[in-house]
RNA sequence: GGGUAGAUACCGAAGUGGCCAAACGGGGCGGACUGUAAAUCCGCUGGCUUACGCCUUCAUUGGUUCGAAUCCAAUUCUGCCCA
């Protein structure tokens, strides 16, 4: 095992902020396991990159024989994190949440060691808190500290309303902290406040605090705005290796060192290519998710398709020709429907065809009048990712 | 409750009776160039149409007018000021 110097100048690769780096220090040296938590809640079903980022360094740390604890937010994702939020989030049923769960759990453990990890919900607890329990809890916390939260703030003064239930959010994340005897708990840097009250919330209870170790929020494939579906700028866990490494493949070189750094803990090879490099960024991610097997299935369709430009190889959803008008820009727009689920209206369509986006076996089309011999077997090109196959 | 400013396409923002499907910027998309990278350059960005053009759209409803995003009235929502 390493010594604890050495431990800490790996932990603290791609770290945002920890408080305190002497702390951590400090409890490295105790020499035992340390309880490191990382607290999740299952709001979605699908979830992507930006999530593994604190289960990559959970990962490192149970790597380092310390023991990593995953807290299921049963309960508080029943309320939502405000963190960072200009608005309420809905609130899930309990039946929505163990739900997401189990996806979660899922893929948790593609990057986790499931022998050496403890799982578990924070239901266990707050299921069975009485009302005079809540109340203790809460008189520990005053508003004035809730209201520093900058998220908060904001809200105020922009007239939107803070439930009192959201500013319970930061008190039970804490209260996790507690219950499992947290030494160390990791979070993206928009945790920052509800892990500093766990810090507190130990205090009193006459516990060792832990310390908190925040980690970047990843930006998502714009390289600009941190990953979130609703921006699109996502990669999803759950996506087919093509379309992942596809993804991967089209991040700029700054942000692939990032990649490097917050999803691989390691930095860019030097000595490659940035090309080289980032295929094997985006085919080890593949692998971690789909198999090794899959890494490199997404490599040489990668390679085929856009290296190699030939289509014939790759597979491709096919288009059924039988009951579509013959010209060139009913059948893009029924290319884009049927094997895309994008609605393309028909000017679009002869946008791309007029733009010369659009290659049937190779050869481009922009003549959105042309009525071409369309065959069964034939590569439609639709535009820079997307290509289908007639039948 | 009183006053006042505003609500325009994905976002920001011009337009204040016809030349408005609506400037400009951002974003998005396509092409060239590449490493499906960046940067750069060019083009597109309501629907239908080969096109002339037609249709729907400037908060909602109704009105004035040959003609309204633009004028009037009511309604809804938002900002600011006063109480």
């Amino acid at each position: 095992m390493p010594t604890p110097e050495e431990q800490l100048a790996i932990l603290k690769r791609g770290a945002a902020q920890i408080i305190s780096e002497q702390d951590l220090l400090a409890k490295l040296k105790l020499g035992r396991p340390l309880n490191v938590k990382l607290g999740v809640d299952p709001t979605a079903p699908d979830i992507h990159l930006g999530f593994t980022v604190g289960l990559t360094k959970l990962r490192q740390f149970q790597d380092l024989g310390h023991q990593a604890i995953l807290i299921i937010g049963d309960f508080t994702a029943m309320i939502g994190d405000p963190s960072g939020r200009s608005k309420t989030r809905k609130q899930l049923t309990h039946d929505d949440v163990m739900r997401n769960a189990t996806t979660f759990k899922e893929q948790a453990f593609k990057i986790l060691d499931p022998a050496k990890t403890r799982v578990v919900f924070n239901g266990e607890w707050f299921e069975m808190m009485t009302f005079d329990q809540v109340m203790k809890l809460n008189s520990r916390v005053t508003m004035q500290q809730m209201l520093q939260r900058e998220d908060f703030k904001k809200r105020i003064d922009e007239k939107e309303p803070v439930f009192l239930h959201e500013i319970q959010y930061p008190i039970m994340q804490g209260w996790d902290s507690v219950m499992i005897k947290a030494d160390i708990e990791l979070g993206g840097t928009d945790q920052l406040f509800n892990c500093l009250v766990g810090r507190d919330l130990q205090r009193e209870e006459g516990q060792p605090q832990q310390v908190v170790f925040l980690l970047p929020l990843l930006e998502g494939l714009d390289g600009v705005n941190k990953m979130s579906k609703s921006l699109g700028n996502y990669v999803g866990l759950a996506e087919t290796p093509e379309i992942m490494f596809g993804k991967l493949m089209s991040i700029t070189d700054t942000l692939m060192a990032r990649y490097y750094d917050l999803l691989l803990c390691e930095s860019v090879p030097a000595d490659l290519h940035p090309m080289e490099a980032k295929k094997q960024l985006a085919a080890r991610i593949v692998a971690r998710y789909h198999g090794e097997e899959a890494g490199k299935r997404g490599r040489d369709d990668f390679e085929s398709r856009f290296s190699k430009k030939d289509l014939s190889t790759v597979e491709l959803p096919a288009l059924p020709l039988a009951g579509l008008a013959p010209d060139i820009v009913s059948i893009v727009s029924a290319a884009y429907s049927v094997c895309f689920q994008i609605a393309k209206s028909r000017g679009d369509a002869r946008r791309l065809v007029e733009q010369g986006s659009i290659q049937l076996d190779g050869e481009k089309v922009s003549d959105p009048k042309a009525t071409p011999a369309f065959a069964a077997g034939q590569v439609l090109k639709l535009d820079k990712t997307r290509s289908v196959r007639l039948a």
